[in-house]
DNA sequence: TCCGGAAATGAGAATGACTATTGGTTTCAG
DNA sequence: CTGAAACCAATAGTCATTCTCATTTCCGGA
């Protein structure tokens, strides 16, 4: 586990997720950091093939359960699709609130934002829905379903 | 494969779905009644663990079957969440456009709507986005994440 | 009504993404 | 330096889902 890595973690990243396995009682090691290395690089939601891929010095096995870690830390969100694998990205706290275009033939997942104002929009909307349910709301998934330009 | 159904499939109902498996060279058989029927019964997207033991007179092998070739005429919607099971429900051209409340605890999906002033304006956004990435946009999803009142 | 072929069914076996276990190595506090 | 805790890699399960195939049901034509 040494030579290049995929992406550069600043130091306001590293810190931040540091602190956040630490909650966990864990430690940010250099697995893991790869991990967030070849998910930043990607840019996109991955899979594990996809990551095991993008960096062939992770093992099968350590991949999974350090996902499973960084995870549970708050530090990457799983994705699940149609398709048979799932995704890991940056959890949203670490970039920004985004949401997804979902490739419904190739199963290839994208991210896009709403303008500010939509987003407010929604929001208010969806405090209406939690009130009026006894719903406590930890967070709103807006995913488009379609076909992606590669596909088409 | 016979006794009573768990709902009725009304007339104009049942005129649908055959015309839509038609359309798939598929047939409006007794098994895949029944599962409409469970599922019309349930009201609320269901696993497949649920739909059978709400009527165990269907086959696990068949149901799973069945709930493809309905998903892929069109007649049910597949829904991933992050528990262990998908789960089904009738598809919103048969019933109406609705979002999902998901519990993150239990994996529990619960159906709201939104209000018809949200949605469009969701709907505009969603359209500058799409003409803005050349994907050809399908459908959109939007799920609440949170706990459910039975959970907390 | 009876037949023949095509499609659907059901029981069980196979698949494959994911998880747990094992056994050995590294790390870190004291 | 030492020992416990956490790590890693390999491998053997697990379990929802899919496949197989022998049997049954459906449906149009004679």
């Amino acid at each position: 586990m040494s030579t290049e890595p995929l992406a550069t973690i600043d130091t306001e990243l590293d810190e931040q997720i540091t602190d956040l396995l630490r909650q966990s009682d864990q430690r940010f090691t250099k697995g893991r950091r790869a991990l967030v290395e070849a998910l930043l690089a990607g840019g996109q939601p991955m899979t594990i093939p996809q990551v095991l891929k993008a960096d062939t010095r992770l093992a099968q096995s350590s991949a999974y359960r350090n996902l499973v870690v960084l995870e549970a830390a708050g530090v990457v969100t799983r994705i699940v699709t149609n398709d048979d694998f799932a995704r890991y990205e940056l959890a949203e706290h670490l970039t920004h609130h985004h949401h997804h275009l979902i490739c419904s033939s190739c199963g290839d997942v994208a991210d896009f934002a709403l303008d500010d104002q939509a987003e407010a929009g929604l929001d208010k909307a969806l405090h209406k829905i939690a009130a009026a349910t006894g719903f406590t709301v930890e967070a709103h998934r807006l995913d488009l379903v379609g076909v992606c330009s590669d596909c088409d």
